[in-house]
DNA sequence: GACCTGATGTCAGTTACTGCCATCACTCTA
DNA sequence: TAGAGTGATGGCAGTAACTGACATCAGGTC
């Protein structure tokens, strides 16, 4: 028969459907259960493909952590390493620019509950611990390089929020320039 | 009768009770009712004291904030934001200071599990916030405010995690100094 | 055509967490 | 001094997140 056996994109009707309920009526009043429904699936299938309901959310960070990476490994050697940092955080702000309404709704999805914060957190830090192992690859020593990308991190962090509360959806590479600059003249004591 | 109905501390008693046994078996090999046994209370007590079998391992950070956030509002008049919030953060340290081998405990058990490190960064999240607000309330803009808190725990993390694996257990409020020199040489592009 | 594989379903079980009601030493008040 | 709170606890039932074990079955392989 031309009939499948199962529709396909399994992951990705979980993940649509979890982004809407969640957003319908929060993160808390939603069960598993629900979400697998809408998804024509069941339970026992989301955590075959999601570790647990939170991290449904979170699916594109490993792509994320994968582009920041390798955009700070392939930084000219004579770039100093926050430069090198700065410029990876600005090729991804500009990977996330392309979608500033779907950013604004999930981030607006994940600031409603702690717990997804605690998530989120959890990536940003696994995100600053690769980009330090990067550069230490690079030569740099410690603690220069854990410092250099926790404050990267934290450039990204203030600047991501600044731009997806931004209606007019400014330019994100752009905001992350000025909160680098920002930083180094509040650093500059 | 001088027998008391309870004995005292409960709280104390889950405490130490939970750290016990998230060190010798582990957190997520640790079921609520066995700390509670061991307490000599109940599950159902547990939860009236802590909200979550996370939170009696973070019971301090309230405290913490609370000296964080003092110690920057009485900073002097003068003093630049970075280092009103780094004196802030030596304060701290020293606090921390005198109870090395308990931190390194603590931190041993919250280093071994994923849930509990989410936990730990809110914590830090939450006292950047409260840093970022105590700054504005002393006139500092956005987003220079959250840039600077965001820094000043950046400095703290590196710092703690140095200290905290330093067995010679070494000046903490001197590690955070020497950070913050690190993160403005490192941010002086 | 028998066999294997992979994505799914079914089901039972554990455990974190919550709401509701009961208990009872101690305290306050009429 | 009796009686009415109060506050910390226990008991118990219920929900929902997550896990392990086993079954199913379309499609590809040899």
């Amino acid at each position: 028969m031309g009939v499948v056996r199962w529709e396909p994109d399994s992951r990705g009707r979980l993940e649509k459907a979890a982004m809407e309920l969640y957003g319908e009526r929060g993160f808390e009043n939603t069960t598993v259960a629900e979400i697998a429904t809408r998804a024509g699936l069941t339970e026992r299938t989301f955590f075959r493909h999601y570790t647990d309901k939170r991290e449904v959310l979170f699916w594109g960070a490993g792509a994320l952590q994968e582009l920041l990476v390798n955009a700070v490994a392939d930084a000219p050697d004579g770039a100093s390493p926050i430069d090198a940092v700065a410029t990876a955080l600005e090729t991804a702000g500009a990977m996330l620019q392309q979608r500033h309404e779907y950013a604004r709704q999930r981030q607006a999805v994940i600031a409603a509950n702690a717990e997804l914060r605690e998530r989120e957190l959890i990536k940003l830090a696994s995100l600053a611990a690769a980009i330090a192992g990067t550069l230490r690859g690079r030569g740099v020593k410690e603690p220069a390089a854990s410092l250099t990308a926790e404050a990267g991190i934290a450039v990204f962090k203030v600047a991501f929020e600044r731009w997806v509360n931004d209606t007019t959806g400014g330019d994100l590479p752009l905001v992350i320039r000025g909160s680098l600059e920002e930083l180094k003249a509040v650093t500059a004591g």
